[in-house]
DNA sequence: TCCATTGGTCAGTTTGTCTGTCTATAATTG
DNA sequence: CAATTATAGACAGACAAACTGACCAATGGA
């Protein structure tokens, strides 16, 4: 529809169109259809994009719900939803916790870190497959890094 | 609380915390709050991310609720739930399209456009801060392209 | 002229996040 | 130890941002 103009695009070559933020919304938009995609794929179509926060946090002795709030940057009403929802299809469970109670454990299923690993497997694959887009080479730890400084630099 | 194991982080150094798709998730997150915060210190603190898709794809001369959908990727509903609320602020104002008598035409209003130019000026700060992350050469048209192309590897 | 297509609206639902309030248990301190 | 304060979580309700489905009115081709 635009620039029908031929070769002519040295000068500007649309700038915005490389600007770091803007293509990093890209991928991690494709990103997330691509990862939960699969994972409906491969059985588990319940979890979607907000649970990732839930597996990224806890740990295999179980977490507090409010401490997966703290590590997540949500509330813990947030969390309580979100944990709900993962209880009622069996990637989670909650027990009493031993050492104070008033709070409680949410631990994986068996088919909880059936998800989880396979949240992991995919979360790898694409990331090769990405590598895949450049020459072989450094390149690709050196965009690594150069992230990697990006984020440094945005969370000061 | 991990990793108290000295300089041994050679052959892991954490790859889950160097991959692309989540580092540009980190860059876009951090980058959001950046540019809406920032719009909101320069007296827009009703446009928020959502409204973004709006600004993006709407033309000088308005555009249909419709073609913003399809641009978008999202559906006439959301579009006309996101207009309604630009609309209420001032930002766009919508009139009838003179060539289709079921159409209506979105357009950005004086406001609207000074809000538009601020989400463009700040955007092209913060990318030259983010480029500043980096050390001076070559090493920034390098990321771009990288980024671009591996953009272009998940798009297809 | 008839009818299928298109642009937009109305109504209702889901998801994910938030405040605010409340109870029960724990921790601190006089 | 009792009294107070802090913390963990639950309950209720609001809101944002998306969705589906049903519908009407105008368009435009057969």
């Amino acid at each position: 529809m635009t620039n029908l103009s031929g070769t002519r695009n040295l000068p500007t070559e649309n700038s915005a169109n490389l600007r770091i933020a803007r293509l990093s919304r890209r991928i991690y938009e494709a990103a997330l259809s691509r990862i939960y995609g699969g994972l409906a794929g491969e059985g588990f179509p319940e979890i979607r994009p907000a649970h990732s926060v839930i597996f990224r946090h806890i740990d295999p002795q179980g977490t507090r719900p409010s401490d997966l709030a703290q590590r997540a940057g949500i509330t813990k009403q947030s969390v309580a939803y979100l944990i709900d929802g993962l209880e009622r299809d069996g990637f989670v469970e909650t027990v009493p916790d031993p050492n104070d109670g008033r709070a409680r454990l949410v631990r994986l299923t068996d088919r909880g870190r059936a998800a989880h690993a396979a949240l992991i497997r995919l979360s790898e694959q694409l990331d090769a497959d990405l590598a895949g887009a450049l020459p072989d080479g450094r390149r690709i730890e050196q965009l690594r890094e150069d992230l990697a400084a990006i984020v440094r630099r945005l969370e000061v």
